[in-house]
DNA sequence: GTGAAAGCGCTAACAA
DNA sequence: TTGTTAGCGCTTTCAC
């Protein structure tokens, strides 16, 4: 394992010399003729050293490719500079982007990301949850699709940073971070009436989703602000799925009722089917009805005839948050409550307006909500 | 940091004593009035032991929450059970699965995944890299989008197992794992001639992708064998969209040829917008025109009027076979080479045939390609 | 300026 | 059957 002297190199002589392991600081120091604790004040630049000296053992460390184990610095440290993200739900749609701002936003601080699916399976999650503590990860990152509740995790008698993002925590000291359902819809349903549009129907998912009940309640607001009584009649609720647009245009434009002259809809598959439902019924989009989504599913919105204008939850933004506070908390900050963060509006064709992306921004700073 | 004694709790004096950091095999040894190796021969298993004494530090750990350090062992042992996934290309569709079935198959050996995402970004793909070398990674798994070349991984002189996956490598001992994109064509062509088609038209993606090229040999190849001769009018290549598809349609079905009797798509945006134009045409599916997608990505295959009859690369699969020979290089055996993992026919409604997913397996084994 | 030594939490060879 | 000890690779304190 350690490459006692010198030695190192494979023993088969093949033109690459390969190290069977990393090089450690000993080696360094036995090349450049120092002790292993001036070796290391060298590489750290913190105690005081002939610069002469220093340099030629960073020259050698390079030389020899030293690269310091992580390992060891952080069974002395106490700290792994690594967090574990368990997904409950196999990683979707939604988890990818989330993930992906919480990798970038941790990596810039040196931090490396442990990747666990667990898919709803508690015994597997058990286990994921096992390995990580294994490895003190210095914090824990859950995430799942199903906004709904999920079981708390448990992480024994240790003090260890969790974060709950895209999913509820019943934890009441639990940090949750979300979207700002209720105020995306808001944002959606009030650009409709900027429009001129006056006739706004919701057409949304399943009932029990909290998204659904949350981005309802920011329809309602936006409409009684404007001054135009929510009509029941208007809101249906169904399935996540294009069939369920299409359906729905079908019951709001065939009975004897005065037709919307806009939709906004509770995703982008919904709306993507309302858009082609409109069409076939030959009722013009924006023309004659526009369409807001939600979701800003690029594949959707892109491909809907026309493309579709539609609420970004920016799930990547949520990603980094859920990392800027992970990184306080490691560092002993405390927090709790939920978090939500402002959505965005992405204009395209469906309601009329081709201005470039013109992504209205709620606020800057993440509304701190109450701690349920 | 170190619990000294039996120390431990919160100075707070909360309702929940947690710990700092995790007790160590110490704690255990003098909580239960033994030595230290006693301890771990005890939880080990290992050595022999008077069963009372095993039962009884067992219980005593188990009582303070004792979970060994993996960070020490892997100090010990030199290896970290820990490998890095990078993905050139930020965390896609395509890369889902493979990091779903990676990260099964690995966590059964209690092998965890760092994740990282470079998105084309040299400098800091470069970053990632040494990173998970100061970790001390068992291995490394590089997957990108662009099926197209990229450049290797330089990991400098250390002899670490490394696999591409979904990606090519310019590396020529490198191990790549790759669908069998040919023979995935090949099954869907088959499967609309033994349907009875005869007038095949094969609508796909950019030229430049090798996917692209594979794709088409696999359909000619399938042509050939049937003694279809293929023909040049009925190859359209454009951009992987739905519009592109509704376009090809357009060509096929409008100028003075006889006009095809099926399409074979090379991904399922192209499918559903080709079924798109051929609806709105008046042409049924399947009863004029049967089709066959690629991908099977479920949103796309099953949102289509009619659902699609598609190719599945089996990502997951791939992923899966990744982590196994990963397993494999960490443990000493050495490959190289490309290897093609079949693909799967899903049977939905775009061919006339319901039957429910009668998954045609090519081979269990994976054919093992020349190495380039 | 530089080096010796102790220790992070664990394992394994050797003693008792 | 149990305990002692020497590391794994690194940091840090304290001598020299």
């Amino acid at each position: 394992m350690s490459n006692s002297g010198d030695s190192g190199e494979k023993t088969t002589g093949g033109p690459r010399l390969k190290f069977r392991s990393s090089p450690t600081i000993r080696d360094v120091a036995s090349a450049a003729g120092v002790s292993i604790s001036t070796v290391s004040k060298a590489l750290n630049k913190n105690g005081s050293l002939k610069t002469e000296t220093r340099e030629r053992i960073i020259a050698m460390a390079k030389e020899i490719g030293f690269r310091p184990n992580d390992l060891a610095q952080s069974l002395h440290r106490g700290q792994s500079f690594t967090v574990g993200l368990i997904s409950n739900d196999s990683f979707g749609r939604f988890t990818m982007p989330i993930m992906e701002g919480l990798e970038g936003c941790l990596a810039e601080k040196k931090i490396a990301v442990f990747m666990c699916n667990a898919t709803d399976d508690t015994e597997r999650e058990r286990q994921h949850l096992e390995q990580l503590m294994g490895k003190r990860v210095d914090g824990l990152v859950i995430t799942s699709r199903r906004s709904d509740h999920r079981s708390t995790i448990d992480v024994g008698n240790i003090d260890l940073p969790i974060i709950y993002v895209f999913s509820k925590s019943s934890d009441p000291d639990g940090v949750v971070v979300l979207p700002d359902d209720c105020g995306g819809a808001k944002l959606g349903t009030e650009h409709l009436i900027g429009l001129g549009r006056r006739r706004i129907a919701h057409i949304t998912g399943p009932e029990h989703f909290e998204a659904v009940q949350l981005r309802r309640d920011g329809y309602r607001e936006a409409l009684l602000d404007a001054g135009i009584e929510p009509d029941d009649k208007y809101m249906l609720s169904g399935k996540w799925s294009e069939a369920w647009g299409r359906q729905a245009v079908d019951v709001l434009f065939s009975n004897g009722n005065i037709p919307p002259d806009a939709l906004f809809c509770g995703n982008d598959q919904i709306a993507r089917g309302a858009a082609d439902g409109l069409r076939e019924r030959g009722i013009l989009v924006p023309e004659d009805v526009a369409i807001v989504g939600f979701d800003n599913w690029k594949v959707m919105a892109e491909a809907s005839r026309p493309p579709l204008t539609s609420i970004d939850m920016d799930l990547r933004a949520l990603g980094r948050e859920t990392g800027r506070r992970l990184i306080e908390m490691i560092g002993g900050v405390n927090f709790s409550g939920v978090y939500r963060l402002p959505c965005k509006l992405i204009v395209r064709e469906s309601c009329g307006q081709i201005n470039n992306n013109s992504t209205h921004n709620k606020s800057k700073i993440p509304s701190k909500g109450n701690s349920k």
